[in-house]
DNA sequence: AAGCGTAGCGGACCACAGTCCGGTTTGACG
DNA sequence: CGTCAAACCGGACTGTGGTCCGCTACGCTT
């Protein structure tokens, strides 16, 4: 899922690696918000097009960034330890899962938010969302896939980012895991 | 809510009325995503300022163009009849309330979108999110708060618009429907 | 009905996301 | 090595949302 066998050129991967250094660079610096692609594309001493070629767009910036964060917590649920991996009962994973997500959204939240915003309906195109579904699908078990949705809705970045000078992210993490659980029970 | 009482002078209330004839035509014409605020502004002979001014950016201008429709809901809310009015009990209330609104959100799901998603955090800045989330938040009594804002998550016009094709309206209705009962029963 | 302070006007202007295509670089093959 | 096609590059260009500010005309006052 990193980087698909069909090779890469060599000029290709220089300017990949510049540009995501680049962008987390910039990122750190002056805010997710109001860093221009323009901006980006200079400091990593390449050209706009070749930008947008590689990413699609902002948004496919913001889930390359993210895309090794993201991956550990696949790999995570897929075949590590409980109570996020396989060897625990459906509901604990599923709470564990929404504690899981919410420590990443919480060290990422801008990034993620950029991800999910930046193109309408962006968010529930690309493949981590899928991802989350699924998972979340298998765990509620039945006619688990529209609670699933609900419960990935309630993790929207927009979402918790609206809700978290209100709750704080203590309160924020402790109602969303029972929500999660009441879902999880039917 | 209509006219605040600061009068408005004549010109300003012809205009405000042009812009937002022609930006309804022109959104039934060719689709609210693909109309720019160019074509409105020149479709109602102002100028690009005006319509600025009057509506502060295209989420303003769905809020207004939405505003009758919002404003009968939520006078039935608090003034009709049962069971969307005050005479009947919370958890009844909050199921009809989720119909009417999901009524309301398929008759117009592109002007509530381009609402809630023309601006970062717009949908839980305007007036109408509050209101909604107040309401829910009385019936569910008690730490309603959180499971308000989560029914409403599931409402939200991006939201609906990623899960219709997948399920159609009835099983979306009933679905959310259920939701709202097992939220509002604690 | 003439004067005047001000709310309101409008289009030139800006920044930014995203596209296009003529020119350059790469590396596979001989 | 030299050749060549394809992959890749970069920056000029477009369309859009949103801002700014000198000018207009509205309507209150006398």
């Amino acid at each position: 899922m990193r980087t698909p066998p069909p090779k890469e050129r060599a000029d290709a991967a220089r300017n990949r690696a510049a540009i995501l250094a680049a962008a987390a660079r910039l990122f750190a610096e002056h805010g997710v918000e109001s860093v221009s692609m323009d901006a980006i594309a200079a400091a990593a001493g390449v050209g706009k097009g070749t930008l947008f070629r590689r990413f699609g767009d902002k948004a496919g910036l913001a889930v390359a960034l993210l895309d090794h964060r993201e991956g550990e917590l696949q790999e995570a649920i897929l075949s590590g330890p409980p109570p996020l991996g396989p060897d625990a009962a459906a509901a604990e994973r599923a709470t564990a899962f929404t504690e899981a997500y919410l420590d990443y959204l919480f060290a990422h939240l801008d990034l993620v938010r950029m991800s999910e915003t930046a193109a309408p309906g962006a968010r529930y195109r690309i493949g981590a969302y899928r991802f989350w579904h699924r998972h979340l699908t298998l765990l509620f078990g039945g006619d688990g896939e529209f609670r699933a949705h609900a419960l990935l809705a309630a993790l929207g970045a927009e979402h918790v980012t609206a809700l978290l000078p209100e709750l704080g992210e203590e309160r924020l993490r402790a109602q969303t895991v029972r929500l999660a659980a009441a879902l999880a029970a039917g």
